[in-house]
DNA sequence: AAACCGTGGGT
DNA sequence: TACCCAAGGTT
């Protein structure tokens, strides 16, 4: 029997996947183009990623366009795909390459892996397709592959199991054809050693798979410890100044940071108490409009029920414009770098 | 070490 | 419906 890299090289060959959009040939082995897929494919699906990364290549086409824009922009092309400290560092990132690098991409892994936003797995990624270096990755896919091959049980994420796991990846890594080896191992995470239901049946590595020899294929890898997710509430204030909307820019750090969003405030139960807060908050006579329905809105650590209170000015006292606020008409507002439940308020609105 | 950081699709 | 979690990294 072959081994473990030539099956999955083979495989990846034959069954892989050649057609995704930052494997056009016409881009070659850019790293620019690789390091971009990579980020947004941090815990983000391929077919999440795919019209993201097509809009942000086509408007940042290289490190210095992206080095030279406002933060906002790659915010704005990035709102919706979550996880926006991804689009900061990778803005950053795109910076100190300009400055530190002559705006070339570093080719040294360990350089590589010091740039803001890329940790060991990614590093890897970047330096085997866009160089052919020899280093392992160990993404969820690899995870998932691995630790049914090895039969290694635990959560992934547990530290004990990360060092079995990336000892493995370290031992099976071949010699040659990294390039198609770490695709491949992608490749048959994503579409054959699926979390549910896995493909064993066609899969490369069937005949030697601890997992699979002993049907243990559902429980490896072990599953992420259950803990209640604490429960969160916020009122969003949609203000409306004849047909434009008042945003707020959310404080560089924390939950969406950086991104435009309506003002919040403490839920107030007694809407008349809520009102009058608002015209003390933002100087202005308001008038209460109808409701929207509360949204509950899941994270992956915590729960958010959303109450959208919304108001329309009646009188203005004129201020000096504050630089983190902007009125923005709805359509205006939907192409700004604003967070999913923004997005929906303003579907529902229009 | 454990929390934090989004969103949408699959089951 | 409710739960799971995906081409992870940072603090």
């Amino acid at each position: 029997m072959s081994s473990f890299g030539e099956r999955i090289i083979d495989w990846q060959r034959d069954f892989g996947r050649h057609d995704l959009p930052w494997q056009r040939p016409e881009r070659g082995r850019d790293p620019y183009a690789i390091w971009l897929s990579e980020i947004m494919l941090q815990q983000t699906r391929v077919a999440a990623v795919s019209p993201y990364y097509r809009r942000f290549i086509e408007r940042f086409p290289d490190v210095a366009s992206l080095a030279a824009a406002p933060l906002d922009d790659a915010l704005a092309l990035w709102a919706g795909l979550g996880y926006y400290a991804r689009a900061r560092n990778l803005h950053r990132a795109a910076q100190a390459i300009v400055e530190q690098h002559g705006g070339i991409f570093p080719r040294e892994f360990d350089i590589v892996a010091q740039l803001p936003g890329i940790g060991r797995s990614t590093a890897a990624a970047i330096c085997a397709f866009s160089y052919g270096q020899r280093h392992p990755i160990l993404d969820g896919n690899v995870k998932r592959v691995l630790a049914r091959y090895r039969g290694i049980a635990g959560y992934p994420r547990d530290k004990n199991i990360q060092v079995a796991l990336w000892q493995a990846a370290e031992n099976l890594l071949p010699e040659r054809d990294i390039e198609r080896y770490t695709q491949g191992l992608m490749d048959l995470g994503a579409t054959v050693c699926t979390r549910t239901r896995p493909a064993c049946c066609v899969c490369p590595l069937h005949k030697d798979c601890i997992a699979r020899r002993q049907g243990r294929s559902a429980e490896l890898p072990g599953a992420k410890p259950k803990k209640q997710l604490p429960q969160r509430q916020t009122a969003m204030i949609i203000l409306s100044r004849g047909d434009q909307l008042l945003l707020e820019r959310r404080p560089p750090i924390g939950i969406w940071g950086g991104l435009w969003s309506f003002p919040e405030m403490l839920l107030i139960d007694d809407a008349d108490a809520a009102r009058e807060r608002c015209e003390q908050r933002f100087a202005a006579q308001l008038e209460a409009l109808p409701a929207l329905p509360d949204i509950a809105y899941g994270f992956t650590h915590f729960q958010l029920r959303i109450t959208p209170l919304r108001f329309r000015v009646s009188s203005w006292i004129a201020r000096a414009a504050e630089p983190d606020q902007q009125w923005l008409s709805a359509p205006a507002a939907r192409l700004a770098a604003i967070p999913a439940p923004v997005a929906r308020l303003l579907d529902l609105l229009s």
